[in-house]
DNA sequence: CCAAAAGTGTTCGTTGTACACCCATGT
DNA sequence: ACATGGGTGTACAACGAACACTTTTGG
């Protein structure tokens, strides 16, 4: 087979961003890495890229490989290249981004990768340049979930408005108004009243909803607006 | 030095899609490949990453060396790894991409690497995967010049409301209305009146105006609404 | 003086925001 | 009955969309 002739081939790793909702808490996906340089530190869920493998499948397996979930929500975010970013030899990393509904996970494969679920505002210190990878995440879920309704991919199959508020507050780290919120996400058309009502409360029962994965596919791409103006990244 | 044990390191490319705006058309910068396979054919300019370069000097090194221009609008867009996308070896390829003044590139640069400037619409087919690669520049050029100022840097230092109305229509494909677009764009408050009017007009000569980099730059992460709603990718 | 392009103004409906009030539940 | 949290309503300001009129210029 012809080859370039061109002599630096490199290695290619994969890493992959895991965010979690546990109600309260958005959390981080993070392992005790494994291998050498760096063993024993936290990194970001990583892996090479096979010879035989696309990017995305890649990706899928990293992430089937920790949490045992497939079919998840997954977006290609940025790929770090630095030269000197990895000390052993170069490496350039495609960084994915992966939104999972926490209480699906398979706890002991996360427990056999020495993994754990980490708030954001406890995570340790990372390996590497992945304290930028994750920090370019963070961004990008506040800018992608003000516009697009990706914080669906992170609650329960069946949710309730406050949930879905909590949600929302603890990606923009503020108080949101019940009222207008409630009536907003109501107004997208997105949600489907199931009938049924929450019983965790311990006050009034709040209507459980469910995704309406039909129009959710349609619209997806549209653009919605699911914070005041005063939480867009950077006020007008 | 230690190295991963692993076997498979494997080719990087860079490939770079350079729009610029003539007045009239959005264009992009092609070239007829130098290179086998495929030699002759229209593709993206591309090349290699070297072994001592960041991939943003990679791409910046392919840029300047196709169009003589330094400091341009340049960002990353996506990594391509489909494991037969190039047919000589598994190559990746991160694609960058780019926002020029048209007028500026070095004309004879292009003319030595047998590169032109094409209008959208009439953009020959392209190899490998390329034309994939310029369908989501396209889509995200859209997507973001309705929620950031990025259109600017497709026009030259002096500009008109009329010219970069015209710039929008030719982004989206649709006429806009006039004195919505111009009332809209002024109360931006990035546009800064020089005072000089331009004379390429037969009829009443506009007003020249200037882009407020120091605002531009302090508010370019703001969400916008450049384009009315009708226009947006899927109306809600 | 007329056509063509640039600039300014007005109206109206929709949306976002800041509020107040009522309802259901467990203690 | 009352505290806690869930659900609905209203009023006002801000913004976007549609549309009319005036001004400048070259022929």
């Amino acid at each position: 087979m012809y080859r370039y002739p061109v002599t630096s081939r490199i290695l290619l790793a994969i890493d992959c961003i895991i965010f979690g909702f546990d109600g309260k808490d958005i959390k981080l996906l993070l392992v005790k890495r494994n291998l050498e340089p760096e063993m024993g530190k936290w990194s970001l869920m990583g892996g090479f890229l096979r010879e035989d493998e696309d990017l995305e499948v890649g990706a899928g397996r990293i992430i089937y490989d920790l949490t045992g979930l497939k079919n998840i929500y997954v977006e290609q975010l940025e790929t770090f290249g630095k030269v000197n970013r990895d000390p052993a030899e170069r490496t350039v990393s495609v960084v994915f981004f992966a939104l999972i509904q926490i209480e699906e996970h398979d706890s002991e494969a996360v427990k056999n990768h020495n993994a754990s679920w980490i708030s954001l505002d406890q995570r340790p210190g990372l390996i590497f340049d992945h304290n930028e990878m994750v920090s370019r995440a963070i961004e990008h879920l506040r800018y992608k979930a003000a516009l697009h309704p990706i914080g669906f991919e992170l609650l329960p199959e069946l949710f309730t408005i406050p949930q879905l508020q909590k949600l929302y507050e603890a990606i923009y780290n503020t108080p949101l108004d019940r009222r207008n919120f409630s009536r907003k996400l109501l107004s997208t058309g997105l949600l489907i009243d199931t009938g049924f009502k929450n019983n965790n409360s311990t006050t009034k029962k709040a209507t459980l909803y469910k995704l309406d994965t039909i129009r959710y596919k349609e619209k997806f791409h549209a653009f919605w607006n699911f914070m005041p103006d005063s939480m867009k990244p950077v006020k007008i």
